[in-house]
DNA sequence: GTTGAGCGTT
């Protein structure tokens, strides 16, 4: 076993092209052995967009999903981003194609993604300490949390934009529940993110055109405006009845016998 | 029940 050294870029003169010098099932997280159809695009300018990535990208075949990813809290752009494309045989076309291109005046790198995608939890803990920079939220707010927020203006038709904020602490005290229903509708119209919440609250980097073949609700996104046609008033929540609830003890005949109602008197 | 806070960002 020899620990083999990942080439971050390899030469773009390496004239066989088609099949990925990659070994497969390193990037097996889609799980065919086909090959991998994620690319990692690199040396992405920060105010490149999804939409800018689709039209080169897009010749090569239908993509999957565009994605690119940002910090959380700032919400700028980290400069790189994820194209998937449906046939993994035009992902390793298009890698060869477009590794090395030029856009919007940068170089492009574009190498097949691993599939390590984290989970929001992980990221958290990754921007809280783990990246070296320490955002303590709670309480020194970075800087800028204040402006290079595009003007996303809030979500409109999407009842909930793919963006969720953390839960949220408590309200201030300061703020009488009676108030509390305004600011919900006022937005962010005060001040935004008082240090807690993450400025950027714009939909995330998707586009809303869809792309040739791809749907408009996002292709992890299920098409649910189907099965809510019309009923808006929806049925009152299940009543609990109590018997019911009493009637998940493992005792249900005998509620003495509950060992959870059976606490000990020393305690 | 699968991720929209995605790995290789300055």
């Amino acid at each position: 076993m020899r620990g083999r050294s990942y080439t971050p870029s390899p030469p773009r003169g390496y004239g066989r092209r088609g099949r990925s010098p990659s070994p497969r099932g390193r990037y097996g997280g889609h799980g065919r052995g086909d090959g991998p159809t994620s690319l990692l695009v690199r040396n992405l300018r920060h105010d490149c967009r999804p939409e800018d990535l689709r039209r080169p990208f897009g010749q090569f075949g239908p993509l999957k999903d565009i994605y690119l990813p940002r910090d959380y809290y700032t919400g700028q752009p980290r400069g790189f981003g994820f194209v998937q494309y449906m046939d993994p045989a035009d992902a390793a076309e298009a890698k060869y194609q477009m590794d090395g291109q030029i856009l919007h005046g940068r170089e492009l790198t574009v190498v097949f993604a691993e599939e390590n995608r984290k989970k929001p939890t992980e990221m958290r803990d990754r921007e809280r300490g783990g990246r070296g920079r320490v955002y303590d939220r709670r309480r020194s707010p970075p800087r800028y949390s204040r402006s290079p927020v595009p003007s996303y203006g809030r979500s409109t038709s999407r009842s909930r934009d793919y963006y969720s904020p953390p839960p949220r602490r408590r309200y201030s005290r300061s703020v009488s529940p009676r108030e509390r229903r305004y600011s919900r509708e006022r937005s962010f119209s005060h001040s935004p993110a008082r240090g807690r919440s993450p400025p950027y609250n714009g939909s995330r980097s998707r586009s809303r055109s869809p792309v040739r073949g791809l749907s408009p609700y996002g292709p992890r996104s299920h098409n649910q405006s189907a099965g809510r046609a019309h009923s808006p008033v929806r049925t009152r929540s299940r009543n609990r009845s109590p018997s019911r609830s009493r009637s998940r003890s493992p005792y249900p005949g005998d509620y003495s016998r509950d060992p959870r109602n059976d606490r000990s008197p020393s305690q």
